[in-house]
DNA sequence: CTACATAGAAACCGATCGGTCTTTATCTTG
DNA sequence: CAAGATAAAGACCGATCGGTTTCTATGTAG
């Protein structure tokens, strides 16, 4: 009947089912999403049990926010691999990679605890300082980007979140009503609008 | 002790109910969010029992759309007091009154019930109709605004769609993460963007 | 090998969920 | 008024929730 009698240390268990625990969160916020995320669905998909979990967890709310921590850090890796050649990149380059992570499956888990926290005060309070800095992140990435073109910091930031949000509000009511055809036309009037927003300012 | 002995038709007492519990459902939603809005919370705001409210809707489901559809109807409403004179309304007016709206409580019954809808068919099949036709009034209020002025119906409904979903970002965002400075700099940049960009395409 | 600490399994708990059922109050109809 | 229909109350149900507790398995240190 053999089992598993691989031996691992104490640090290998602990990481790797503290990392099946998150993944298992992050899917399953994804799948059936914040709320039908329970402890019970959790264990089940992870296939660790409720000892378990609540020995790496104090609450359901630590291993929430561990996922959304960790949401943010594969945005982060994804910034890591797009720029990894150090070149600039054009605006359109950018929309479309902004577009495809906020439609990326993995978004769906912050949109979910982002609504969540309006009215839960004590994930809104741990939720905040992520938000704050993956913003900071981006931001700081784009400014980075547009460096030396003479355009200013504050429209840099400006654009860049104001894009984010438009595909953020765009992707969450496709969920209900996708107008797949509007979309792709947003998207290319977005390019063209931004493109020559930047011309303009550059010549300034 | 007397109690209130006023006597009402059966229509009467049925659409009071009706009311309460839709009007307690919209503030429980508001208040506590879509999952936390369960029954007992919906009857203890609205005074109302379970059983008179399994007497007016068969499920926690029907009275959530019945939300949605009042929260679309006094969208409806408030573009009816805008536009009540019949006089076009500047660009500048029709972006305040969008974001105005996209901010009010009353919406973010909206988000609540458009994020659970991903994850819920049953409720995402029901919504989506509701959703449609709340774009198509927006939409087509929009087009009518801007009637005569050249400009392409199809980039009329891009552009206020796409502000739209903006907004929708932004608010969703400032719930954990707010930027008064930032968001009034985007309204003011929009303004400016979108008026340019209308007397450019009016001009061709 | 022993003693101890950490990791993990699983039964268990009170509270709450959506929904049902039985009973009572109120209104309508003749 | 009486008889029937509609509205509303609230006790009740099985399922599930987050969390606790008890107990076992596994790794670590001497």
């Amino acid at each position: 009947m053999s089992a598993t009698p691989v031996r691992r240390t104490q640090e290998q268990r602990r990481t790797e089912t503290i990392g099946k625990l998150v993944e298992a969160t992050i899917e399953s916020i994804e799948q059936v999403g914040y709320h039908r995320t329970s402890l019970g669905e959790i264990c089940a998909r992870s296939g660790v049990s409720k000892g378990g979990l609540f020995r790496h967890f104090g609450s359901r709310l630590d291993l929430i926010i561990a996922a959304a921590e960790e949401v943010a850090a594969r945005h982060s890796a994804a910034f890591d691999d797009l720029r990894a050649d150090g070149v600039p990149l054009g605006i359109d380059d950018i929309l479309a990679f902004a577009r495809a992570r906020i439609r990326h499956e993995t978004n769906v888990v912050w949109f979910e605890v982002l609504v969540a926290a309006r009215t839960e005060p004590d994930l809104r309070e741990r939720l905040a300082p992520i938000t704050q800095s993956l913003y900071e992140m981006i931001e700081a990435r784009a400014v980075a980007n547009f460096e030396g073109l003479g355009l200013p910091e504050d429209l840099v930031r400006l654009a860049v979140t104001s894009a984010i949000h438009m595909f953020d509000g765009e992707t969450i009511v496709s969920y209900s009503y996708p107008r797949p055809e509007v979309e792709a036309a947003r998207m290319k009037s977005a390019v063209e609008l931004f493109t020559a927003l930047g011309k303009d300012l550059a010549a300034e």
